[in-house]
DNA sequence: GACTGCCATGTTACATGTTACATATAAGGG
DNA sequence: CCCTTATATGTAACATGTAACATGGCAGTC
């Protein structure tokens, strides 16, 4: 009879976990400003719930980095300044490197499946023009590295920093398809020299790639001195 | 008048973070079971607040992987299983080497000093048989290789592993004089390792280290078969 | 006009009440 | 005797109430 747990139907989830599932798509959606505030009264109404649920999702993703919480004083979404999103790449690159090591070394066919897998989904989006679709695409591309690795610490450790990579992603390759482009054809040459187990390429490749990102966001958060941090 | 920034003084802690230090300390000192249950009713009956910063505070150790938190159910101790420790011992061994790389190409003078002190320290309680003091100054030894490192989501991701460390640290070397004499001498083998800057035989150090926590480990929790995990 | 302190307003932090769930145990049916 | 089904109890999940705190504006003083 223990067979029946295998088949046991998954919960509706709890108040609080979709109330933080839904905060964060919208958050890496870019549906909010950076640094913008939002009240638990607000956010209550809205989801149509009480404070309770609300309150433990926004510390959930304060330990994400998406929200600031300021003691009586409010939430806010993050607003890293050009500092802080240089820290955010350099544990990326880090983190992935590691991440990719273990994964080719664990399960490197399931791996490198999986990437092909996502390079298709990205070309599909850049095709149809769906920006969303790419971003997200994107996302789990470098998801991937991670689901493979077999550590859950290492996991876990990314998915501090996965939420406000995200959301940067989206804000810089939302209007700019040739940023896409490039990006695309630069995740396809990372699937290959893994594949190729040739690390000295895919160091140089995860760098470049995410140095052009570091270039973007420069760019893009330097003229509004959006200043923020902490 | 900025200057007055550095004489603010500190805020009252709040409730929430006072239960969530003691707790953490509590768990890491030994002084629950692994897995031993906690209502939240009893905890708040114990610090004498309410039962909001106590739910608050099991969260926040949920995050840490310090309390398991079973929907509807109640909260636990955590109760790893030998592979949850050795996805711990993994996790450590590589967080440990990036930091140690980023905090040598920052600050190595005020991190080999650092360490130097953390040894001091270390031998101190080891020829004062204090045993409490020793595992604390082991931990401090290892969480400057996060202060230095520069990276505050390297760091973040290593808070998620360091209570489970340290707990696991408390109760392999609580009983046993001798581990703690052979883990002092390669502490100081690992300083001097990094101050010659000599990678291959840091890296071979740590993995030894870790690798002989393992192997207590497996000797401690083996027999008992104290299972769990999740 | 610059400075000080008061007060109105918005916001959490925490307390407490209510509901619904999980589990064990015992009663009932084969 | 085993298996099913009711029921009791402990527990967290969520709702709501209360009070303290942060902040900005405004009046009063010099």
């Amino acid at each position: 009879m223990r067979d029946s747990d295998r088949l046991r139907l998954e919960h509706p989830k709890a108040l609080t976990s979709m109330v933080t599932e839904r905060l964060r798509q919208a958050i890496i959606d870019g549906d909010f400003q950076l640094g913008e505030s939002m009240s638990e009264d607000q956010l209550s109404a809205v989801f149509g719930v009480s404070r309770s649920p609300v309150r433990e999702a926004l510390k959930a993703l304060e330990f994400e980095g998406l929200v600031e919480v300021r003691p009586k004083r409010g939430s806010f979404i993050f607003a890293p300044s050009i500092e802080d999103v240089e820290e955010l790449c350099e544990f990326r690159l880090i983190a992935e490197t590691q991440a990719a090591i273990l994964s080719m070394r664990r399960a490197p066919d399931a791996f490198t499946g999986a990437l092909d897998k996502a390079t298709g989904a990205m070309r599909n989006a850049l095709e149809a023009g769906d920006d969303r679709g790419y971003g997200r695409a994107d996302t789990a591309f470098h998801k991937n590295f991670f689901t493979f690795c077999g550590n859950r610490l290492v996991q876990d450790a990314y998915q501090l920093a996965e939420g406000r990579i995200a959301t940067i992603r989206t804000i810089l390759t939302a209007p700019n398809k040739e940023q896409r482009e490039l990006s695309f054809s630069e995740h396809c040459m990372i699937a290959d020299a893994l594949r190729e187990r040739n690390w000295d390429r895919f160091q140089e490749l995860m760098s470049e790639h995410v140095g052009r990102t570091m270039r973007g966001v420069r760019s893009i958060l330097s003229p509004p001195s959006a200043g923020g941090s902490r």
